[in-house]
DNA sequence: GCGGATCAC
DNA sequence: TATGGTGATCCGC
């Protein structure tokens, strides 16, 4: 650093946090020891210097650098106060907490080293040598010998170059990746049949039992449980040994690549371990809230304890309760297959040149709704919800949603409710450009038919053998079945409108989607209402244009009239009805039975299908 | 409930 | 030449 020249120190320090946030989210990963962050910092800094996505991260970073003041500002005003209430509620917590402490289990966290990359290895060995990475506009993951020279995973191609010009990048390949993970799954089932899969290349095991049952000691286990992966599938893993999931995580990257760690199952052995940890090290404290920690005084998961009477009123209630079971060094003690997460929404996007013309984007926009339509067919659900994002140019992020009249997973319905939101976003943006479009669907319906009727009380008719259905015979028939069956009984009459009433409410959803259609038309493709404002000018004729909906006369304004539509379209009575026609129609019911509530963990994995996860970064 | 922000992988 | 995709959760309004 130049010290002979004066620099502002305010100004120094958001560089300093600016290229820190630049070095990535995977700082702390493993493979970085030796590296000389201060020129790797450098050398990326002055890569991205200049370009859009540096201007976004230097905005981003001084919106943060501002609510980090706001912070200190309050931490101050609450130091004046008496917080003993506060101190002693955190202490009450604490205790409380205490009592819930379970160290009766072996929970284990293992994870494939540079799993890509390691797979391609074993196809290319002359890869073994020298550095490369997986993936090619951005690094998806890279092998050890690249991370010597600083390139991770979340960086850009170009910027790795920088840092090693003899970089080599290759494709990803997908397929080949998942099919190594089975084989790597196929093996530690026999360690914890219930075992579960984090992610591609990342499971928990609960090894108590298999432990007790060969009457082997838990580091020997997983040893072996090691050494028994790498002669059949090559591939080298770690893991970490612990009370519970989230100190076994940690454990995990204790020892990486191919090692293991095992943290005791005692209390002060673990409470001194938390003691020194870095707050980073935690599954769920990112770059921010590892910053704003820092900010308060919170170096180490140890630090916390004496700031406990600041954190709910700093961070609130969510991060204070967290916040004292990573002092504690508390965490989830279950493990259960991914499969019985319930899934929460399905979604797709994707980044492209960027892109303005309107033409353009409304086919961008159905690709993409085609795109959603695929993955709900696979995944068997519908959505309430349905959720544009898009980003624009200049890196920024926006979201916007509605309550389509129906559940949706059609790419037609997709697009036709999720274009209302792109002509809103071109009205509030004008020369709206963009980088990339995303569509979500939220608020599932799940398709799948024999779990759901099951659930609403609906009985199948007596199979063939005779026999009732057991509920574990249901539990064991759900894994596997989803075809199309037509077994079931008729909708119990009580559960109906009636005749009329229903019709009458059929009637209302037939008009409401002509009606839908009508104002799309209208609203995009039509001469009355278009989307372009500078066209508004000669078709001024009108003063009033009825609602198609309510049918009272609006001002001629179509900013105005799109608004009022849009207050027509989601009132929530007519939703209601619709909703409730269209799933009794077509027998449908859902919400599927709540399985899994996420507790206090704030780690967010990504359960759901294994077979589907998409992971990027290893 | 909506939209922004953060986080994991 | 020029910085990802999928899914979850929390917060302020």
């Amino acid at each position: 650093m130049a010290t002979d020249t004066p620099i502002d120190e305010h100004a120094v320090k958001e560089h300093d946090t600016l290229k820190y946030s630049l070095l990535g989210p995977s700082l702390t990963k493993s493979g970085q020891d030796n590296v000389d962050q201060q020129k790797v910092s450098e050398i990326i800094y002055n890569a991205s210097k200049g370009s859009k996505y540096f201007n976004n991260e230097e905005s981003r970073d001084k919106n943060l650098t501002q609510k980090i003041d706001r912070i200190l500002t309050k931490k101050k005003q609450l130091e004046k106060l008496d917080l003993a209430s506060d101190r002693r509620k955190a202490d009450d917590y604490i205790a409380e907490l205490e009592l819930t402490r379970d160290l009766s289990q072996w929970i284990v966290h293992i994870d494939c080293d540079a799993f890509y990359a390691a797979v391609e290895e074993l196809d290319r060995p002359e890869l073994k040598d020298v550095p490369f990475s997986v993936g090619k506009g951005v690094l998806t993951t890279c092998n050890y010998h690249a991370r010597k020279f600083g390139c991770r995973s979340g960086m850009a191609g170009f910027v790795a170059k920088k840092l090693c010009p003899q970089l080599i990048q290759i494709p990803l390949d997908f397929d080949k990746y998942t099919a190594k993970a089975q084989e790597v799954r196929e093996i530690i089932v026999d360690y914890d049949p219930r075992f579960e899969s984090a992610s591609i290349d990342e499971a928990y095991l609960n090894i108590t039992e298999y432990c007790q049952r060969n009457e082997i000691g838990p580091e020997e286990a997983i040893e072996q449980l090691r050494r028994e992966v790498h002669e059949k599938t090559k591939i080298t893993i770690s893991a970490g040994i612990a009370a519970n999931a989230k100190l076994a995580k940690i454990c995990s990257n204790k020892n990486k690549p191919n090692g293991q760690f095992r943290l005791a199952n005692d209390r002060s052995e673990i409470m001194a371990f938390m003691r020194d940890l870095p707050t980073r090290k935690v599954n769920g404290i990112g770059r921010v809230f590892e910053r704003e920690l820092d900010a308060i005084g919170v170096k180490t998961c140890g630090d916390i304890y004496g700031y406990r009477q600041f954190l709910s009123k700093l961070f609130g209630e969510k991060a204070f309760a967290f916040l004292m079971s990573c002092y504690l060094g508390l965490g989830r003690t279950t493990v259960q297959p991914a499969e019985e997460y319930e899934r929460k929404s399905v979604g797709t996007e994707s980044t492209f040149g960027d892109m303005s013309d309107p033409v353009e984007l409304r086919d961008k926009l159905r690709a993409t709704a085609e795109e959603l339509e695929k993955d709900m067919v696979r995944t068997q659900f519908k959505g309430r919800t349905l959720c544009l994002k898009v980003k624009l140019h200049t890196y920024e992020v926006f979201t916007r949603q509605v309550i389509p009249p129906k559940a949706v997973y059609v790419a037609d319905d997709l697009y036709k409710y999720s274009v209302p939101m792109l002509s809103k976003l071109e009205q509030e943006f004008p020369g709206l450009r963009l980088r990339l479009m995303g569509l979500r669907c939220t608020h599932l319906v799940s398709m799948k038919k024999p779990d759901t009727m099951a659930f609403f009380g609906f009985k199948k008719r007596p199979n063939e053998s005779g026999e009732p259905d057991s509920p574990s015979s249901t539990a064991k028939r759900r894994a596997d079945t989803l075809e199309d069956d037509d077994g079931w009984e008729a909708i119990p009459e009580e559960l109906l409108f009636e005749d009329a009433e229903r019709q009458e409410r059929e009637d209302e959803l037939n008009e409401l989607e002509s009606l839908s259609q009508e104002i799309d038309k209208r609203r995009h493709h039509g001469k009355e209402i278009v989307p372009n404002p500078k066209k508004q000018e000669n078709q001024e004729e009108e003063e009033w244009w009825d609602c198609p909906i309510c049918s009272r006369p609006q001002a001629a304004n179509e900013k105005e009239f799109n608004e009022h539509i849009d207050l027509c379209l989601s009132r929530q009575t007519i939703r209601d009805a619709v909703q409730e026609t269209s799933d009794l129609r077509s027998r449908e019911p859902t919400p599927a039975p709540k399985k899994v509530k996420t507790s206090n963990d704030r780690s967010k994995g990504v359960p759901g299908d294994p077979k589907q996860r998409r992971l990027f970064f290893g």
